[in-house]
DNA sequence: AACTCGGGGAT
DNA sequence: ATCCCAGAGTT
């Protein structure tokens, strides 16, 4: 038997049931393909179960604001994903009459959808010989081919792509993007694999020249920046506070966050006491400010460590455009705004 | 080609 | 701590 025919022997035995697996409607194919970039399956399928209650079709989702749909998507990242869900839905539904474009170079053209994900709904819903290329294809065929090429540069994906087409059983393309996939998520993992049980472990390159620990080869270091953050949580009277929208370029655009005074370092009581009162609340006496959380919390993003603290101010009188507690969670917050507020 | 964009689980 | 997850968009 030949790679392809063991792996999909492999896949029919061992297969998750997974919801988006037993349909080929691109919609929830689209969906799930769409959440899970760069996300575990555990973490993804309580949104995929909860956005396709709330939208059955393209058109629920076409038809939501986007506010709605990013308080769906609250807690599960990379929010520019639910923003081109959100454009793409409508795309779909206003302007192709809610039909998908029905081939790979056609689904790559919508916002949100690169290559992998085009690949992957065109041979799902349509049985297109297309091969899917993500971070399981890369460490399954470099370690069963031994093959060294840094899977950062950009020739890597076109080097995967020809190796998995080739190897691709042109009459059932789905069956085998998902069983190699599958095959990377299960069996070939990225730490301390079992090869004792692999079907593979007569044929894999890497086994054999005791290799599978550094494959794939994968040069990349990312340096993490630190910033502080320093959230007003202000209480007016009646017992309402203030919330504003992530407008600018960068982390969380679009979600709502409690007044913010960034600062180049931890800064204590004083420092932070001396801005409100200056900068900020001048035409309401402050009561008291309290610091929540003495320790900052560590939020680890990829690519930054934000240091976060709560202050609590408490106003005299009335802040314009308050909002109460009920109102305050009905918007879409960060994870870590969202734990503190529902800690309160 | 390098950088940016989240959050969480496994080791 | 470090790695990486059914990656894509921007610079």
């Amino acid at each position: 038997m030949n790679f392809s025919n063991v792996l999909i022997k492999w896949y029919l035995q061992n297969k998750r049931d997974l919801p988006w697996r037993n349909t080929t409607n691109p919609y929830p194919i689209w969906l799930s393909e769409i959440m899970l970039q760069q996300t575990r399956v555990a973490q993804g399928m309580p949104y995929f179960l909860s956005f396709t209650t709330a939208f059955p079709t393209v058109f629920d989702l076409a038809t939501a604001n986007e506010e709605e749909v990013l308080k769906l998507w609250q807690g599960l990242g990379y929010y520019s994903r639910a923003r081109n869900l959100h454009k793409t839905a409508q795309y779909i539904a206003f302007d192709l009459a809610g039909i998908f474009p029905g081939n790979y170079s056609d689904l790559l053209k919508l916002k949100g959808v690169g290559e992998y994900t085009a690949a992957a709904i065109a041979s799902f819903s349509y049985n297109e010989a297309v091969p899917v290329v993500d971070g399981n294809v890369f460490r399954v065929l470099s370690r069963y081919f031994d093959i060294e090429t840094d899977i950062v540069q950009a020739s890597a994906k076109k080097e995967f792509a020809a190796l998995a087409f080739e190897l691709m059983p042109k009459d059932n393309p789905a069956t085998f993007n998902q069983a190699i996939m599958e095959f990377g998520a299960l069996q070939c993992v990225p730490k301390s694999p079992n090869c004792s049980i692999c079907v593979f472990n007569e044929s894999c390159a890497a086994l054999q020249k005791k290799k599978v620990d550094q494959l794939p080869v994968k040069s990349k270091k990312l340096k993490v920046r630190n910033r502080y953050f320093n959230y007003l949580v202000v209480a007016d009277e009646k017992e309402n506070t203030i919330i504003q929208k992530r407008t600018a370029k960068g982390i969380w655009h679009n979600l709502y966050e409690f007044p913010l005074i960034e600062t180049e370092k931890e800064e204590n009581f004083d420092f932070i006491s001396e801005q409100i009162q200056t900068d900020y609340f001048m035409d309401n006496n402050v009561i008291s400010i309290l610091e929540d959380n003495d320790k900052s919390i560590i939020h680890k993003l990829s690519h930054q460590h934000l240091h976060i603290k709560f202050w609590k101010v408490n106003l005299n009188g009335s802040i314009e455009n308050g909002i109460n507690n009920s109102v305050l969670r009905t918007f879409p917050f960060p994870i870590v705004i969202y734990n503190f507020i529902e800690k309160e």
